[in-house]
DNA sequence: GAGTGATCATCC
DNA sequence: GGATGATCACTC
């Protein structure tokens, strides 16, 4: 049992360099082939050897900590190869919320950054686990991860949700999230009046995952 | 259905 | 080749 973030980032250190066959052979896994049918499996796998616990609920993944634990998929170069899932957007109107008091704020204040080589040429068995970095946003980041989220919330405030692409946000951007296209959730239009639309998520673009990422080489050599 | 874990597949 | 929109598996 994890007890601080200290224990959580060694636990992680050790993990490292180990292929994600020897981890899922710890647990008595079977490595999917694929990960077509199998889209979580290496994140939930990395929480399990860590000994996250949240499951589903929409709190962090260390909640004594407040620490979140996120896998990323790097390639070769060490560099994103995916955005990264925030959590779910809120498309209900809410009044007078600040940056400080959402789930994306909650979500992001402490991550643990986990990596893993993830070259469509490198089996998924095969493929490493890389060192973690214990992560804050920096005021700069935080910043500029604001300013992307008070955008959109505008938007989703005036109802104007539909207009809301992936384009928008420079860092933090709102795409769908859902079971298929046909899934509906509630969300409130420009009237002010109850609606139903796809469900959204917030994500990070690779190219803010990339700055933190890069981070590690610094603090390990 | 809503939330978690994400990657897939197609378009530009 | 990267970004965008769609989708998969699982839990409750």
């Amino acid at each position: 049992m994890v007890e601080n973030e200290q224990d959580l980032l060694a636990l992680a250190t050790q993990l490292s360099g180990l292929t994600i066959g020897q981890l899922a052979a710890r647990f008595g896994e079977i490595v999917p082939a694929t990960q077509h049918k199998a889209k979580g499996w290496v994140g939930q796998l990395i929480e399990r050897a860590l000994g996250a616990k949240a499951g589903s609920l929409p709190i962090a993944d260390f909640p004594e900590l407040g620490v979140e634990l996120k896998t990323i998929p790097v390639n070769t170069k060490g560099k994103p190869r995916e955005s990264t899932y925030v959590c779910t957007v809120q498309l209900r109107q809410q009044y007078g919320i600040t940056f400080e008091q959402t789930v994306v704020y909650q979500k992001l204040r402490r991550v643990l950054w986990v990596p893993i080589e993830a070259e469509p040429a490198i089996a998924l068995i095969d493929r490493q686990i890389h060192a973690p970095l214990l992560w804050s946003p920096s005021e700069t980041q935080l910043n500029q991860l604001r300013e992307d989220w008070q955008e959109l919330t505008d938007m989703i405030a005036l109802g104007e949700l539909e207009m809301i692409s992936a384009q928008l946000g420079e860092y933090l951007h709102i795409r769908p999230k859902a079971a298929d296209a046909r899934s509906l959730t509630t969300a409130t239009n420009f009237l002010g009046e109850p609606t139903m639309t796809l469900p959204r998520g917030f994500y990070l673009r690779s190219s803010f995952t990339e700055q933190i990422i890069k981070s590690i080489d610094l603090t390990c050599s």
